[in-house]
DNA sequence: GGCTTTCTTGAGTGATCGCTCAAGTATATA
DNA sequence: TATATACTTGAGCGATCACTCAAGAAAGCC
């Protein structure tokens, strides 16, 4: 008996995906929700509920694409390589709507004023690190890095400084690339 | 003839750049100020003029700041041991109002906007990279560090850690004393 | 004390915020 | 085709936004 929808959940969260990411949350208005997403108020709290919740959704399409971007590399190149890559891939991807993180930038916007939003990207950047940990591992294992270092603390320091890559990444005037390369030449010498 | 302002302005900069660096631009409102600076909005401004001159003026004062403490740790230290501190002691600085930088909140939460103030956070990040470079420099010629190095090169990758470690630091259950030490460690190495 | 000049007050401006809801429209089943 | 069940529409809600301004209060100079 019902009626359909007439759109793409999917691509709707990705398009809210990429405005939020460029404009952070109290950068984007529901008015500019409503005309990236061709959506009036009542068919858009219908579908969402509110926009805290499909700003969430969209940091989980974001953790995730991350994620698979990284698997990727992985599958490619196996997981140091694929580690000294993902820097570089971050920085020179011009189709993604900014460089820096979306989840520290919803993290730094929205940790003073305690938003459940801020432990959410908190939660999904804790997941992202045991990704890196698990990586370094797997290199440690297979011999492409020696033994000595900790894969948790490696993970801990490679994300810190991917984070403040992608912070350069977004200002004007500063060589991301060069610093991308740093980062992954720092891993050769493990 | 005139009437003298009842409050010390400089104090009420100091407040507000507290205030600003904590919640953001958009997080914090005027209501917010009026109230840490206990001014009515009249007062407010006639003193300031507008939310975005006074925020201008906590980020100057903000960066002032950091300019000087860096500059009593070479007083005491050194340039290369300056270095080395600073991190650390900007992790360990229960009395800030935020472990990230402001500088860099301010160039994530507005630079999609366009909004000038963007621009100017990205200048003065601009002149604590020339501070590093002259610190490298510095420690360049006194024989500290080798001499292979470029002291530009040197002082993008340092800011670049340090926002990456205070992006960090801003994060709950992450070491960032540890971040912290790693980057002062990869300094010796030099 | 009187006068001038500035500072202080706070109610109120229009605009925008996230969001609601009743009415209208389209579609899958019977 | 009739009916039930969504989905869509858009005017408009109260709250809050940054900000204004006219009136009152206080301090320095004569």
């Amino acid at each position: 008996m019902p009626r359909k929808p007439s759109y793409d959940r999917d691509e709707l969260i990705e398009r809210a995906r990429d405005l939020f990411w460029q404009r952070g949350w109290a950068g984007t208005s529901l008015k500019d929700l409503e005309a990236v997403l061709q959506m009036k108020p009542g068919s858009f709290y219908a579908a969402f509920g509110s926009k805290e919740a499909l700003f969430a959704l969209a940091m989980e399409r974001y953790a995730a694409d991350g994620r698979e971007r990284l698997k990727a590399l992985v599958q490619a190149h196996g997981p140091i390589r694929a580690l000294q890559r993902f820097p570089k891939m971050v920085v020179e991807n011009d189709a993604a709507p900014a460089k820096a993180c979306m989840l520290s930038k919803t993290l730094l916007e929205l940790h003073a004023h305690r938003h459940p939003l801020a432990q959410v990207a908190n939660q999904h950047l804790l997941s992202m690190e045991a990704q890196f940990a698990e990586l370094f591992q797997q290199a440690q294992s297979s011999g492409s890095i020696g033994g000595a270092h900790d894969p948790q603390a490696l993970a801990r320091r490679y994300q810190s400084d991917l984070l403040g890559l992608r912070v350069s990444a977004e200002r004007e005037g500063v060589d991301a690339a060069a610093i991308a390369d740093e980062i992954a030449g720092g891993l050769s010498a493990l």
